[in-house]
DNA sequence: ATTCATTTTTAGTTATAACTAATAACCAGC
DNA sequence: GCTGGTTATTAGTTATAACTAAAAATGAAT
C-alpha cells in the first residue's frame, strides 16, 4: 500500500473513474462500453485502464474490462459529488435551466477547488439532491442508496412518483420537461404493451404515449397504496 | 484577414495574452519579463510568441518582444473581464476572503462557459469593480480608464483614497488588509523619505511605516482638496 | 475443430506545451 | 571596435493522452 497522499488526478483520469462508476460502480466495465461512454477509441481505453490499474484505481478483469477498486470508487464519488453540487448550484443559485447544466458541470467539476466547492455547498445549505433527482454524496463520499424502479417496469395501473432522470441527453430531457416528466411528478401506468413497445402513462393528469427507448433511465418510486387500473 | 470566427484559445494562449496585457497593454513585452510573469522558461516564451504571432494575436518587436494586436487585446480583455467577475463572485456571493480568491479565479476563468459567466454577472447585477478595486471591462471589452497615482508618488501631506491593489501576491495582500490599506481606505502621506526609502502613512487613522517595495502596485486617487501637512 | 465476426491489444503517430543544454545575438563599457 | 555579460533562439526531449492501422485474441456457429 503506497497510497499515502495521492496527488490530484489528471482530468482524463477523473473522467475515466467517473465513467466507470456511471456504467457500473462495482462490476467490470468492458473496454468498448467505456470507449462509447467517453467518446474515445478502444485503444485509448486499453491504455488508460492499464495506467489506472498501475495506480491502484482500477482492477483489470477478463478481456481487459475495468472495475473500480475501493480507492477508485472514492475518487469517483468525489467527482459525482462535485458534479451534482455544481448542477444544483447552476440551477438554484444562477437560475439556469436544469436541461442545460450538465455540460457546464461536466467541465467545472474538474476545475473548482475544494475551497470553492465547499463555499458553494455551504451557500446552498448542503443540498442532498441535484436538479435531476440524483442524491448528492456527502463530504465523506457516502451515497444514500434508494430503491427505485425503471418507469417501464411499472405494472399497469400502478401509481408512482418520478425520482431521477438521467442528465446526459439534453434532447430527451427537454422532451421530458415538456411532457411534465420531471423529478417529483406523479405518474400512473395506464397501459404497458411490451409486444408493441408502447407505454401509455398519465403524467400529472396529462397523457403520454411513448416507446421503451424514450423512457430510458427514468426511475420512479412506486406509491405505497397502488391504485388498480 | 482570415480572422472570421476564431476558435477558442487554448489555456496557455489565454494565459499568454492576459500576461501581455498585465505587463503592458500596448507596448512590447520582453521575452524574459513574460517568462518571469508566467513562471515558464524563456525558450517556452519565444516558442509561444511565434505561434501567437502566426495567429495574429501578437506582433513581434525588437529582440523577440511581443505586443498584443487589436485582436490579441480583445482576447486579453475577455480574460480580464472573466477574472474580475469571478473574483467578485467568489467574494460577494460565496463569501470568500478577497485575499484568497485570485488563484481560484485564475483557474476558473479558463473553464467557465459564456452562459455561466453571464449568469454570474446577472446574479450580481453587473458589477463594475472587483474586490481589489479593478474596473471590470464590459461585455464588449471596454475598460473604464481611471487616472490613478502610485501611492508612493503622493507628496508629503497629501490626502488620497486607495483605489486599486494588485491581487497576485497573497502575502502582501494579507499584510495590507491587516494594515487597513484596502480599496476605499483614506490615506495621508505623512513623510516620504526617498533617500532612505521610508514612507510614513496615515491609513484611516493608523500609522503605517514601510518601504517602497511594500507599497508596490497600490494605486490611489488624490483628494480634490489636499490638506497640507 | 474450423471459420467468422467482434473485441482488444500492439505499434507507431500526432498535438500541445512544457523542459534543458548549447548556441547565437545583442549591447555596454572600455 | 573588441569583449563580457545578458538575453533570446535553436535543437532535442519529455509528458499527457488522444489517434489510426494492423495484429491478436476471443467466443459463437457450424
Amino acid at each position: 500500500m503506497v497510497t499515502r497522499g495521492r496527488q490530484k488526478l489528471t482530468r482524463s483520469r477523473e473522467d475515466y473513474v467517473k465513467a466507470l462508476f456511471d456504467l457500473a460502480p462495482a462490476a467490470p466495465v468492458a473496454v468498448s462500453a467505456l470507449a462509447r461512454h467517453l467518446g474515445v477509441s478502444a485503444p485509448s481505453v486499453t491504455n488508460m485502464l492499464a495506467r489506472l490499474a498501475d495506480e491502484g484505481l482500477v482492477a483489470l478483469a477478463h478481456r481487459g474490462a475495468g472495475r473500480l477498486t475501493a480507492e477508485g470508487e472514492r475518487e469517483a464519488l468525489r467527482m459525482v459529488r462535485r458534479h451534482r453540487i455544481l448542477e444544483t448550484f447552476l440551477v438554484r443559485v444562477l437560475g439556469l435551466d436544469w436541461v442545460d447544466v450538465h455540460e457546464d458541470a461536466e467541465e467545472l467539476e474538474h476545475h473548482v477547488s475544494d475551497r470553492v466547492l465547499d463555499a458553494i455547498d455551504r451557500h446552498m445549505a448542503h443540498p442532498t439532491e441535484d436538479p435531476h433527482g440524483h442524491p448528492i454524496p456527502d463530504a465523506r463520499g457516502r451515497l444514500r442508496r434508494r430503491v427505485l424502479l425503471p418507469i417501464q417496469a411499472l405494472p399497469e395501473g400502478a401509481r408512482a412518483r418520478v425520482r431521477e432522470i438521467p442528465d446526459r441527453d439534453q434532447r430527451r430531457m427537454a422532451r421530458w420537461k415538456r411532457a411534465g416528466l420531471v423529478p417529483g411528478a406523479a405518474v400512473r401506468m395506464k397501459h404497458a404493451d411490451l409486444e408493441d413497445d408502447v407505454f401509455e402513462l398519465d403524467v400529472e393528469g396529462r397523457r403520454l404515449v411513448v416507446g421503451h427507448e424514450a423512457l430510458e433511465g427514468v426511475l420512479v418510486e412506486p406509491a405505497r397504496r397502488e391504485g388498480q387500473a
